[in-house]
DNA sequence: CCCTTACGACAACAGCATTGACGTTCTGCG
DNA sequence: CGCAGAACGTCAATGCTGTTGTCGTAAGGG
């Protein structure tokens, strides 16, 4: 939905781009300038600093500037997902172990979102359909594809194995994007309302009260994924 | 943690109202007309009908008069939420069977939230402690040390079940919650920019890109609830 | 029956995304 | 070299949004 202007259109491709023209405070402005600088703006003052006018407070620039780089402030969200998606596979090579590498793809997916969970609140349920995506894809369906699973199979496991990483990424960002006061109190809930209540109204509360206060500070997104890594190997046709 | 007013406030506790008066076009307002207004509004015209302007219409009455009876749209939005858990197990019993059990409350929770995605996506992070909530906690910790998993394991197994619900539920009623322009662009990159990728370049994508826009137009979550499902069975002492 | 005050209505404000018009400055082409 | 045309930053305006200070009216206890 993003590029192919067949009309004349306000955006520019980024690889058609030729005279970089700085603003009236000296910035020179890019795609990768502008998702940066949203990046960054998100992660030091929260997701409602994520505002056409802010960024172009941030850059130095007139806001309406962003929109000779993206359509609109949806297209460049989707070019921060993007973004955040690159960095969790920077660097990394499949070892050909279909269980390894689908284990380590969906913690990087899931550490990569705690690094920018304001980012990752965001942007997570969204198909971008850009490079970084489509490259997270193919490397995904690869690994199950070459383990073995038949492709209706690869497809729908697929499906279910990113958007389990992703629902993941969303909940445990979200409570950490949380304002301090708030977090604060729902972390206190395991202590205060849970701990004490009667064994006589609730008997598996009461006799796990101390376990649950224990577990829920953690993210139950590892043994979740094992758990999901189990199945999948059930199912793997021998 | 929306009341208490100690200061002058604008908001009167439901309580203690006493004069009802009908606004110009015959309304009588209150809280529970309020937030059943807002839930019809949202389910009918979706979820970017949700705002006061809006509401007061669908009201017959000024946007204004909302804030005698919350204090913010988030303070709306939370009652809306927790009208929403109020429903959420209603008319349901345990058959006993662990398996299936698990299954339908997770499909209930999965089902709640996409009837009220707008409602969902807020409220599904929060730790709330109050009855309904406390409610299905005790439930679901019931079904699995009764289906013989040790304490440790319940504990940890239902923070996984719980927060691969939530965060399915987060996942899928965020895309529902978009606004409707967002919501068919995204579905359309599956047919624009995944279909027609070369073999040679994304050979897996490219192999499979017809089941890749079927799949991706349905939620995962069943599929995925069934692979939990499926690891726990595996994980129960015989 | 009247006085107090609950509460609905009005108007205004600040901040939001977005866009059409304008003018400057860069650059490929001659 | 220089010029034409386009790239692109800026300005101004539009119509949304949530929220609040103020006012008038009517409800209902005394």
């Amino acid at each position: 939905m993003t590029d192919r202007p067949d009309r004349p259109d306000r955006v520019v491709p980024e690889t058609a781009r030729r005279r970089r023209r700085p603003t009236k405070q000296g910035t020179v402005l890019s795609e990768q300038v502008i998702v940066d600088t949203a990046l960054r703006l998100v992660g030091q003052h929260g997701a409602q600093a994520f505002t056409v006018r802010r960024l172009g407070l941030a850059l130095g620039a007139d806001p309406s500037a962003i929109y000779r780089y993206f359509h609109s402030t949806d297209d460049l969200l989707l070019a921060v997902a993007d973004e955040l998606i690159g960095l969790g596979l920077d660097g990394w090579r499949p070892t050909g172990d279909w269980r390894a590498d689908l284990r380590e793809v969906g913690m990087r997916i899931h550490a990569r979102s705690l690094a920018h969970p304001q980012a990752a609140v965001l942007a997570a349920y969204r198909t971008t359909g850009r490079a970084n995506e489509i490259r997270a894809i193919e490397t995904m369906l690869g690994i199950l594809r070459e383990a073995g699973f038949p492709d209706p199979d690869a497809v729908s496991l697929y499906h279910a194995f990113i958007d389990q990483a992703l629902g993941f990424a969303v909940l445990d960002s979200a409570a950490l994007a949380l304002p301090a006061t708030a977090r604060h109190a729902d972390n206190g809930v395991w202590d205060t309302a849970y701990r004490g209540l009667s064994p006589d109204t609730h008997p598996h509360i009461a006799a796990t009260a101390d376990l649950l206060a224990a577990d829920m500070r953690r993210s139950a997104y590892p043994l979740a994924l094992d758990l999901l890594l189990d199945a999948l190997a059930a199912r793997l046709p021998s």
